[in-house]
DNA sequence: TTATCTGCAAACATTTTGCAGCGAG
DNA sequence: CTCGCTGCAAAATGTTTGCAGATAA
């Protein structure tokens, strides 16, 4: 059986979690890196991408990919409250939403067909109101 | 005001669009692209990116992002079925799910927030029952 | 006629990968 | 010591764009 070797405890990882830590909202590989690179860390690209790909599969990060093909991460916090996002495919905007007993009628639903540790996405994408005008 | 020329119809449009109407399917724009060339059809790669771009924008066909960034398209059967899935992240495997009123509750929300044009996605993921037994 | 559409290839943006050296365990 | 991690730059992927010529209206 071919186990993954658990990730090393590095100062880049480090630095990667506590920026994690720090915003709990969704960025780009790219801007976590800003972001590092912003407190004097000296990660590489390539590092940060690595990194969260990693955290991503082993799922202590959240990943979602965007309408123009960028991934997106942000720290996962399990079990704890959990919002998802309205936001305007066009110019990007995005509001908190909150989503009534869907957590609990997903875990219902999932363990009906026998699943469990049960995660979910909601992503909810439309146009906002300047660019439903903009558009024609 | 800058109005959009309406599209001309052109051979090359025509064949994309019958296509379209042939499978019902999410491809991305090379995988039309192949369909259209299997069927000696000579239209361009960026061609295909264009009109369904400009298809999209119209609202005649749908348009999603995958996990690794492609964009998929399909035609868009307004108010059709729009089922999701409740899937293992562990073996794959996918089952159909309901999710009732969520599509009204979705619009309804949205228009609350001046939202229109509204699309979504949800995702359910966990591990089925084998898996749930194997994972240690 | 004229503005849009097309095809090609080059440009782009994001993400991945090869490789040599560093460093955790 | 070993093997995974890092950084850099080069490669890969998917999509967009510039341009000159073809073509719908």
């Amino acid at each position: 059986m071919t186990s993954k070797p658990k990730p090393r405890q590095t100062r880049q990882r480090a630095e990667i979690l506590s920026a994690l830590a720090t915003a709990g909202d969704f960025r780009s590989a790219q801007q976590w890196h800003d972001v590092l690179r912003h407190e004097s860390s000296t990660v590489g690209l390539a590092t940060v991408y690595r990194a969260l790909q990693s955290l991503a599969e082993s799922g202590e990060v959240d990943a979602v990919v965007t309408d123009s093909g960028e991934t997106l991460y942000r720290r996962c916090e399990a079990g704890d409250e959990h919002h998802h996002h309205l936001r305007c495919r066009r110019c990007g905007a995005a509001e908190e939403i909150d989503v009534p007993d869907f957590e609990a009628w997903a875990t219902q639903l999932a363990a009906t067909h026998g699943y469990s540790s049960i995660d979910h996405t909601v992503e909810i994408t439309g146009l906002c109101g300047e660019c439903a005008k903009a558009t024609n």
